[in-house]
DNA sequence: GGTACCTGGAC
DNA sequence: GGTCCAGGTAC
């Protein structure tokens, strides 16, 4: 349904990014418009259901359990009251739908964007198909804005350490105390005083550090932003080491090896692809025959877990760039910028992994006799960064 | 002692 | 920008 969007879905994240507002979209179509009725997608009932908005598992059939809540279509220059009900009609097998009300047939057009997003429990229609709508939240005076700017807060460790970095970045360069990719931060840990470690949790008092080379060209890599083994009781290939057997390949060093990427655009050169199993909640990386065209299901992640281990991970992250100078042992960092972002906007997971801007890396090797891992990396072009947290504030260190 | 995480890349 | 890759630790 979103693809026939006549708006970028990316875009749209963005810009509501910016003011760190997350959101379930909805296309309507033209006969869904005319009756301002919509089928809840999966999108939006998991949407409502995390905002404990509304749970349509928890709601009977027919007009007797339907429920009404007033809500709010934003415009440019005002919030233009409107009803929306939530009900299971006694037919089609009770099908979620959503009513926006009358209103929104003056709202909106077929195939818009309509970014539903509620805050306190109270519900907003935009259109982010509108280009007014879409200024309008770029300035601090509309009234979608207030709203909002209500809800975002600062923080108080990140000025302990943004202080603590201006130390760091006063020495000048340093000398890098791990050699290869890992020194620019390993070594900005240490001189923090946190140890090496494989927690899952943040790595300063709750604010997650990422370390980054600034190097032209390196703009392109991919930053980490966790690593989560699939759930193997849920995946028809059983186990890591299958996995390897069956869709790795022998390396140069004639080791068994699986290092690719993964998106959900289209199968990598192996044939793996991930694909979002909407009425599971799972993400799925599926082998695609090359010659028969044939699907089979591999691997499963539970979208919820997902989730809930990026929003641990990434409540809030400063991400630190890098001057950097010399190979090797001799490598040396000079700490110069942070961005800090907050909370990232997990809902737009699972819409981000179909853009193909949130990837998947595998990362394993068979060595000898046993399985090696680097984990299962899911990673995000740093140019995106906007589609998943709200906006950054920069410092420089010098 | 293997698995699942951590820390990050080059071309 | 997809293909392919690295040194580490907690439990």
């Amino acid at each position: 349904m979103l693809e026939k969007s006549d708006f970028s879905i990316v875009k749209a994240l963005e810009i509501l990014g910016k003011i760190g507002v997350e959101s379930a979209l909805l296309v309507p179509t033209k006969t869904g418009l005319e009756k301002s009725i919509f089928d809840a997608t999966d999108n939006l009932r998991q949407y409502l259901s995390n905002l404990q908005y509304h749970d349509f598992r928890q709601q009977g059939q027919g007009q007797g359990c339907k429920i009404q809540r007033e809500a709010f279509l934003v415009r440019e220059n005002s919030l233009e009251k409107t009803t929306v009900s939530m009900y299971r009609p006694e037919t089609k097998r009770g099908d979620p739908r959503i009513w926006l009300g009358h209103s929104v047939r003056s709202y909106a057009v077929a195939y818009n964007l309509l970014a539903i997003v509620v805050l306190d429990s109270v519900m907003y229609i935009l259109n982010m198909s509108d280009c007014a709508v879409r200024s309008s939240l770029t300035n601090d005076d509309s009234p979608f804005r207030k709203i909002v700017d209500q809800y975002t807060l600062p923080s108080s460790v990140a000025g302990e350490l943004l202080g603590l970095l201006r130390g760091i970045s006063q020495q000048g360069f340093v000398k890098t105390l791990r050699s290869g990719d890992t020194g620019v931060g390993y070594t900005l840990e240490t001189l923090l005083g946190i140890s090496a470690n494989s927690r899952k949790a943040p790595d300063f008092k709750g604010i997650e550090i990422k370390a980054k080379r600034s190097r032209a060209g390196s703009g392109v890599n991919r930053s980490t932003l966790f690593s989560k083994a699939p759930n193997w009781k849920l995946s028809p290939i059983g186990n890591a080491k299958n996995l390897l057997v069956m869709r790795g390949y022998d390396d140069k060093n004639g080791r068994r090896s699986l290092y690719h990427t993964l998106d959900a655009a289209e199968p990598n050169s192996l044939g793996l692809i991930l694909e979002i199993d909407p009425e599971c909640d799972w993400l799925k990386q599926v082998y695609v025959d090359p010659s028969s065209g044939a699907r089979v299901h591999d691997v499963t992640w539970e979208i919820p877990i997902l989730k809930n281990d990026l929003a641990a991970k990434h409540q809030e992250t400063f991400w630190v760039k890098a001057f950097c100078r010399g190979r090797g042992s001799m490598e040396a960092f000079h700490y110069v910028e942070v961005q800090h972002t907050q909370k990232a906007m997990t809902a737009n997971l699972p819409a981000l992994i179909e853009a193909g801007v949130i990837t998947v890396d595998y990362a394993l090797h068979y060595n000898g006799t046993r399985a090696r891992d680097h984990g299962y990396l899911f990673k995000i072009r740093p140019d995106s960064l906007g589609a998943l947290f709200p906006p950054p504030r920069v410092h420089a260190l010098l």
